[in-house]
DNA sequence: TTTTCATTTAGCAAGTTAGCTAATCATATA
DNA sequence: TATATGATTAGCTAACTTGCTAAATGAAAA
């Protein structure tokens, strides 16, 4: 049961059910491009995948600077259907779908330095807000 | 998404995976029952039981004194398939097959009358042990 | 009507989880 | 070689979960 345990509590949170049904539409997905998409912190990304990747749900794939994670060949494929199945129509994973096409659309070193570009100017207004 | 992940997570617990596993064997199993096979408190059965429920994964039947869950007729057919297949092997659910044997073999009052038996043996052990 | 008893609800303690920032690691580039 | 950068790890906090006991509920029995 064990195993079996590990993967539904993997699969038994919001971000990282997005993930997997993001990877089912896109094959491979970097650290950087999940990150855009949920809109939370690389660690935070980084340590979801980690709790994925040990539940065997996923695997990884280095590439230069890049860590690129995809489905792992075992996940089980009549879980992956229900909860496919089961996702339809929500509104959420919808959205996810569109962000997701946007995201691939450009290659992935600029989106990274789109990101920094953007923490930048955040780091900058919040000074501006310290020092007036 | 929600609905799904609700499952996912009343799922996502080893207690309440025993006892689905134990439901999809059984049809119908008294709260007193559950009790017996997880060997935790009463109350901890209830609310693992509401949860079950409020995810719509099991249903109940008021019977005299005694509640009676089953599984729901919106059990998703495709998840609890694979949780079945996923699950054999397992030790835990092997043995838990056996316990309920013995648990569905006498009737439920009898088992609630001997549980109780116990338990005021138990508190006559502890009080002896505190008076001597 | 009062008592009994299976279950549920309330309330609390302990452990787990998900988020963050800061620090570290590993790899490519200047 | 030094620097830059994407990802991971460490360490913290807040929120949630699971277990318990005690109290409340509600239905049957005395």
């Amino acid at each position: 049961m064990e195993k079996t345990l590990k993967r539904i509590k993997a699969l038994a949170d919001g971000n990282r059910m997005r993930t997997i049904m993001a990877l089912s539409a896109h094959d491979e997905l970097c650290v950087c491009q999940i990150t855009e998409l949920l809109q939370v912190s690389t660690p935070t990304v980084s340590r979801h995948m980690s709790v994925l990747q040990n539940a065997g749900l996923v695997e990884n794939r280095k590439d230069a600077r890049w860590v690129h994670y995809r489905l792992a060949s075992g996940f089980p494929e009549a879980l992956l259907n229900w909860v496919q199945t089961s996702v339809k129509g929500s509104e959420i994973i919808a959205n996810d779908r569109k962000t997701l096409e946007t995201i691939v659309a450009n290659p992935v070193d600029e989106l990274c330095k789109a990101r920094k570009q953007r923490k930048e100017s955040e780091l900058l207004t919040i000074m501006n807000e310290i020092t007036e």
